[in-house]
DNA sequence: GCCCCTAGTGTCAAAAAGGATACCGTTATG
DNA sequence: CATAACGGTATCCTTTTTGACACTAGGGGC
């Protein structure tokens, strides 16, 4: 993704806009993730498999610097990072289960074309 | 996107593969822009600014070979090419809607947030 | 003492995406 | 004859993204 030279994104309109919040292959799986409750990283990084722990880190960290998530660290050792979603986070739900449902009933179909 | 190898994209849940599907910043548009019906070439290129010739065919054909959308060429000059979503395409809806929804909603607050 | 755990960070290099620009054929228009 | 329109291609180059890998702190277990 480009993601635009940060501060304006408003090229056109809210779809375009929107995208450049959730670009990247893994945010989209991330906030979905997190859509059943708070987790940990490494609890996120065994949801996610091909996800490597650098990819994971960034795409968490700008996740959070749009306020899409919450990142609570505990001062303990060894080290407890719990991520959730923000109230922001939270209002692309109905984005999620709809690609999900998307995925569920497109995806099997075309999977079984090609098998 | 990594766009995946090819071939095998079920690294993981449904999400995980609808989203190879529909990467990249300008599919999205793209087809949100179709859902209002067909369009030529460079109707689109003008709806979306910002998009290259070259990113706007490449993006394109990639829709058209996942199936999403059709791609009619008539044999005139000069040349008249429509794009428009097939069934499979249509059935993204209510991901586009539920997209478009949370762009206005979430993203006016956002601007004028940071405003 | 040594290794493992968590949740990272840093560096390097490869791969991919994206942008700029030039060019194509054909017909109409000036 | 030159130019413009349409829907692209081809080529080159830069930026972004991604992956592999090594390394960190600080306590617990063996």
């Amino acid at each position: 993704m480009p993601r635009v030279p940060k501060q304006q994104a408003s090229t056109g309109c809210s779809v375009e806009r929107a995208l450049n919040l959730i670009d990247g292959k893994w945010k989209i799986v991330i906030l979905y993730k997190l859509l059943r409750g708070t987790l940990r990283f490494n609890e996120l990084r065994r949801l996610i498999p091909g996800v490597t722990q650098r990819m994971l880190t960034h795409q968490l960290r700008e996740l959070e610097a749009d306020g899409l998530i919450v990142r609570m660290v505990y001062a303990q050792v060894p080290p407890r990072v719990e991520y959730s979603l923000s109230a922001r986070g939270r209002s692309l739900e109905p984005v999620l289960m709809a690609l999900k449902h998307w995925g569920d009933t497109n995806l099997s179909s075309l999977e079984a074309k090609a098998a």
